[in-house]
DNA sequence: ATCTAAATAGAATATATATTCCATTTATGG
DNA sequence: CCATAAATGGAATATATATTCTATTTAGAT
């Protein structure tokens, strides 16, 4: 048993195979083409079953599995699962480290939101719909102002998008509840609303939202789910969804999103 | 065990989802809360895993997939494996992707931001100082009250801080410097400041801080360096380094660093 | 053609995972 | 407040799946 290390990304095991794929025998050849083909499958697959479709006994592919250096079929079948927790070694270990200092503990409880805000970002990067992204920039590019509404656990990305946009002189207004006073009239015909809103929607926030709708200005909705209620009263939606760890939720994909939009929008005027 | 037979495709098992979802007892909501926002990750999941991530037992996961229809979970993750065709890829592909917009464009920019907030992440798991972490917690998990100050960028933060104080019932106020009103009175003897502030420091929080040191307040300092003013007079220093891209520093990682502190103080009372 | 080493198939075993069961807790209606 | 049903947690069990082992076959060298 050869001690090399097991490919930890995608692109390791890619130059692994090639590596390999020179000098095969007959039937790990076959795996090899196999794989090469559908590569996808291995994370939904069991070894019989890519065994069978690749024409060869499931101890053909382990031993195509050892070749590739990992100790059998769950570890590779492991990194194409997005075994998003030990990709980058490194990165496991320090992880782990602050895991030792025993459950409970702060460092512990910070290593699960720092892999609970990274898995975040990661899903964040493959679902965002860049249509409604787009569409939403060149909604927020034309209007002459902007209408920013965020309560509770929103607040904090209602009042980043507010600095950022004062940052770069765009106009904007945070409706921050203070004082019970309402700022709704200050939404006039062409302006466009960004709500930010999350299970479970707050009221006030839809409210404000129907409002806006009657008034026909456009909502630029970030939301958690593609089921929010903004989206039956044709808001423009960006869906984030958060991994929460215990019953806090993290905001780091929420956060990019907000940036994303903010420096998008200012880049256009 | 009825009969009802099993949703064949994914549209199917929405219907169904919609269907039983008004009235679930409370584990079985949980189930359900967490697939609707994670329904990709079935076709990779054990129920155990599920289980684990939903905070529920797995026999009440397999009671979830029943009352979907299915005769267990084999059978749903069946029919999420056979939908996986057209997965996502990995995520540096999907990173391409994005880019592959063309420089400019939003979605090419978000890449750039979830990028930047992934390596903050990292890094932050790498250089926290664990007995600044641990000795912050438990000096704001004695104070009778908590106040908190962050202003312009830092403000998302501190108000972050301020929800998830409320939500868990512990005493905190956060200056706002609503109508340029000064709580610094309610400021008393054995409370806790939490000033959060970055490069340029703002001089109001830097002011806050020293009032409080007067006061002899403890003061817990959210930070960018080592040498931050607030080091000179006597705060706790958590220092945070956020990669920035643009001019537009992103906050991934001084939010996972808050709600890791407001979440450690809670459960320690 | 014959020997040797590598490769293979298939069965045997180990491990992981799903599923069921039942004692206990929690909600519900009288 | 009690009686009853529904819901739940956790351990016990069944099943699926990965992995190893070995006898047999194949390929390559002389």
């Amino acid at each position: 048993m050869k001690m090399r290390e097991a490919p930890q990304t995608i692109e390791e095991f890619q130059v692994r195979f090639s590596e390999i794929s020179g000098s095969l025998p007959k039937r790990l050849r076959q795996c090899a083409d196999y794989i090469a083909i559908n590569e996808d499958k291995i994370a939904v697959s069991t070894v019989a079953e890519l065994a069978v479709a690749a024409g060869v006994q499931p101890s053909a592919f382990m031993r195509f599995c050892q070749l590739m250096g990992f100790s059998g079929y769950s570890e590779m079948q492991r990194l194409f699962r997005g075994a998003w927790g030990q990709r980058w070694p490194d990165y496991a270990t320090r992880l782990k480290n602050l895991k030792s200092e025993g459950a409970g503990s702060p460092t512990a409880l910070l290593a699960e939101f720092v892999e609970a805000g990274r898995v975040s970002l990661e899903t964040l990067a493959g679902t965002v719909d860049s249509e409604a992204l787009k569409c939403s920039v060149e909604v927020l590019a034309n209007a002459p102002m902007i209408h920013l509404l965020g309560l509770k656990r929103a607040f904090p990305v209602a009042s980043y998008l507010a600095y950022a946009f004062e940052e770069m002189n765009i106009p904007a207004l945070l409706h921050d509840c203070v004082g019970m006073l309402d700022h709704r009239n200050a939404i006039r015909r062409g302006d466009v609303l960004i709500a930010v809103t999350f299970a479970p929607y707050s009221s006030e926030t839809l409210d404000l939202a129907q409002f806006a709708r009657e008034r026909d200005c456009p909502i630029v909705a970030i939301t958690d789910s593609t089921n929010s209620p903004l989206r039956k009263i044709g808001a423009h939606i960006l869906s984030v969804s958060e991994v929460d760890f215990g019953s806090f939720r993290g905001l780091s994909a929420t956060l990019s999103l907000a940036i994303t939009l903010a420096v998008s929008v200012g880049s256009r005027r």
